[in-house]
DNA sequence: CGTAGCCTTGACCGACGTCAATGATGGTGG
DNA sequence: CCACCATCATTGACGTCGGTCAAGGCTACG
């Protein structure tokens, strides 16, 4: 699903040991694995018995369901510092599955270990209450552009969306700076991710076709390039203004 | 927003207190006042400084927007049991707006003291976890179909999930049954609720106008009946099929 | 060179929005 | 009891956004 910041686990009150400090994924008390996923492999799918929550390291996921009709929706973006598969918290099983769109590396915490920890120290519930409040306001966010913006603003709104979302994620998560991949974050300002046409079609529920005939009058407008290493954000405020742009949420900070 | 169940505070772990026994909202360490809302009163709007958390004790509400095209947008129906204006817990103003849709009763609490509450009693958060979850299970779902299926299939989705959480609200919670206002739960095994057309749309993202068209291809097809007591539920299987229906959560039982 | 991803482009069509007029209903006050 | 208004629902005409189908291009790669 894509939620945030353990980081806040720490700043939170919760004292810390010397280790958590080096490494922010080993958080006491619990146990702690990581995977390595190649772009388009599944750490869980749908049905899965949901036995880990994880924490996104490195790279990008996202999360989908299929619907009834068979295609694909995809619920959310996660990027480094997010989590995924809270739903373990709820439920026996998985209800949406997540893959990996590069290579990306998590934190797995067993299910267990994380709920106890959940009553032992307060101030964790209530990092994961306001994780899941901010996915909230996201989703709800684009529930309701969903609903009633054209395409192009959608689309728009989205683009803005991943790049505050991305600078987020990159500055409280330096690692994510790492070159391993090329999705990344900014050049000489302007801001770059690689991030397919397909993608953007599932998250916003419009045809790849259509997400297509969008982007090249972004191009045309100049508010946009497409290039190898993903899409350039050329125009800014052009952007913002197709996105009728009016911040992602309260708590994300401008850029 | 619509989360839900403190019942569970009880139920889980935490012992409860005589008075609390008797008075579930009651909840030891915390003040608490309630306040009535004749229809389409406001506990609360956009841009207000979030004071309060709430739960809805008798009524129906909505919690909603305005997309920036001045569209209003509904994001969820509160039912009796649900929470309301959780976004306090994370921000200083409220980001949505509450209307009752039939007159209400809710309880209130300062975030303050429900915060507090939160670091005491692990069970408390643990609980509002759980509702968050819940909550964000119907509205990816409600996002996965917003974005894909034909009205018909929407609007025949929204009519059976009303239902599941309405009934599920009375049954917990059996003071909803209460008959002051009509927009009740089953009377001889149907169900029925009232509401106006133009919340289905404003829910769903369609036009009034559509949703009309498509209520009364329904009616045409015996699936529903409307009259003053509101909308009833003639054929449960029809609508099944219509909506494509696979249940709403795992959680939610089916009835 | 062939194949596989991914993007583009045109032709076509249907679902759904908008506009505008008309009906029902029920509540209020004279 | 009726007149009036507010709210809500219906219906038709018409336009458009965006989906589907199908063909063709562009890298990238073995």
């Amino acid at each position: 699903m894509g939620w945030r910041i353990p980081d806040k686990l720490r700043e939170l009150g919760e004292q810390t040991t010397g280790s958590e400090m080096m490494n922010p994924f080993q958080l006491s008390g619990m146990e702690y694995s990581s995977l390595t996923l190649e772009k388009s492999e599944h750490p869980y799918r749908e049905r899965d018995s949901a036995e880990n929550v994880y924490i996104v390291r490195h790279g990008l996921c996202f999360s989908y369901r299929y619907s009834e009709e068979g295609r694909r929706q995809i619920i959310d973006l996660a990027f480094p510092g997010d989590f995924l598969g809270l739903e373990a918290l709820t439920q026996e099983h998985f209800v949406s599955s997540v893959s990996a769109l590069t290579r990306a590396e998590l934190v797995a915490y067993p299910v267990g270990d994380f709920t106890r920890q959940c009553y032992a120290k307060p101030a964790l519930s209530r990092v994961l209450v306001e994780c899941i409040a901010r996915e909230q306001a996201v989703l709800t966010k684009r529930l309701v552009g969903v609903a009633h913006s054209p395409a192009s603003q959608r689309i728009a709104h989205f683009l803005l969306e991943v790049r505050v979302r991305a600078l987020r994620s990159a500055s409280l998560h330096p690692m994510y700076t790492d070159e391993r991949d090329r999705s990344l974050v900014t050049a000489s300002g302007d801001f770059r991710i690689r991030l397919p046409q397909a993608m953007v079609a599932d998250i916003l529920g419009l045809s790849i076709v259509h997400v297509s005939r969008i982007m090249t009058r972004l191009k045309e407008g100049g508010l946009i390039k497409e290039a190898s290493t993903g899409i350039h954000y050329c125009d800014l405020d052009g952007l913002k203004g197709v996105a009728m742009w009016e911040g992602l949420a309260p708590w994300f900070d401008e850029t």
